[in-house]
DNA sequence: CTTCCTTGGTAAGTGCCACTATCCAAGCAT
DNA sequence: ATGCTTGGATAGTGGCACTTACCAAGGAAG
């Protein structure tokens, strides 16, 4: 197929799609004359990921890149592929260690993970993105004067947790389904927290109006 | 307080609350004469609060300003003004009605929502922007192959429904001890997502490397 | 009183990002 | 031969979250 069906079978205008080959989003079409290239199903379904990643999952560009490059790499095995996709999406800024409140979170993240078990984790702390992410939430809460601690915290860890099984026996159902499972897993782990964040807003929703009514 | 005082007990720049003034996040100071105002702790809480949306809950500055009317609306119960700042939110955009997978997707979070037995949020389901992204997101997993479905939710819906009664919980713990109960609330409700998110992923960085192992 | 710094306020500029519009020459179709 | 379509390159757009530069008024020091 030529970029304009390309184009009309994914939704995504020609425009669009010239720019996503030009930032490596999606390898170029095999070239037939200086004119016309021809693209193929792995093409579409590519594009299809990339929209997914941006428009559902917020991913920006660069990140995409970056994830996809991580998705290609023939070189690791899939634990590692997986974690190296899921680290380059986007992160909370760095937070400053000299802030007291940074420190105050640090530890009770700290705290945290040892009362969950969580070694694993705990191991991953000078590296983890979302170890750092957990730390400057928890810091900015603290600052607002929310007295959020591992008290606090430690039921909604048990209940991620349990949802991170979750996820990790779909992606094994699918892997044993699926070709292209690593493809799937990391799509699964990166397009799986929109769903979340919606699930759990209409929960909140439904529980606010069966407590407190419509009003 | 004068401004530079703000911005150093604030650690945001002088340049930046002006900022913030001009578009309407921060109430302007008390003026003493044309070239002297005066703020208060008040202001720094505030100061602090729309900080924290921006860099921790990646709210645009246009929302906040949104989120921040209905903080600041006597006119309405503490339920509704809970609900207005969640739906003030950014969202997924609008779905595409003539779109196959949009339509099949809203018929799976149908049956979700009749299965779980969420009446109140079927009933919201026109203009809950929660329901949307979910339909938006459901689709958009759809179209890439995955069976995403009822099924598949059940699980996970149950899993965020039980976070958001832990929400709520904890909001009425505060309500009987805080003041500013109702910015306590929508603040928990929006910075919540983050730590939630990060929660997530540090369990999945668990949980791979349990099953997985480093390699 | 004069010089100088600081203050709050305004307007314009910056950098980044995700496109989008405009060109262009080469081909294919009639 | 003529007119349309194609892929590719370049430049432009609009939005956002600031930043910079500038301004006149006010207070402080000599």
């Amino acid at each position: 197929m030529r970029l304009a069906e390309l184009s009309e079978r994914s939704g995504v205008s020609t425009a669009t799609i010239k720019y996503y080959l030009r930032e490596g989003l999606l390898p170029p079409g095999h070239q037939i004359n200086a004119t016309t290239a021809e693209y193929d199903e792995e093409h579409l379904r590519r594009l299809r990921l990339v929209r997914a990643m941006i428009q559902v999952g917020r991913v920006p560009v660069g990140k995409v890149r970056e994830v996809l490059g991580h998705v290609d790499d023939d070189s690791l095995g899939s634990a590692m592929r997986l974690g190296a996709a899921m680290w380059a999406l986007p992160q909370v800024p760095e937070p400053d260690e000299d802030d007291e409140y940074v420190q105050a979170a640090r530890q009770e993240v700290g705290t945290l993970l040892d009362r969950l078990g969580w070694e694993n984790a705990k191991q991953l702390t000078s590296i983890s993105p979302s170890y750092r992410s957990l730390v400057v939430t928890v810091a900015a809460l603290r600052r607002l004067g929310y007295d959020f601690g591992a008290e606090l915290l430690m039921p909604y860890a048990e209940l991620m947790y349990r949802t991170a099984v979750l996820d990790l026996d779909n992606m094994e159902a699918y892997s044993s389904q699926e070709e292209e499972r690593i493809e799937f897993a990391i799509l699964g782990a990166i397009l799986n927290e929109p769903a979340l964040q919606a699930l759990h807003r209409l929960a909140q929703e439904e529980e606010t109006t069966r407590r407190y009514g419509f009003e």
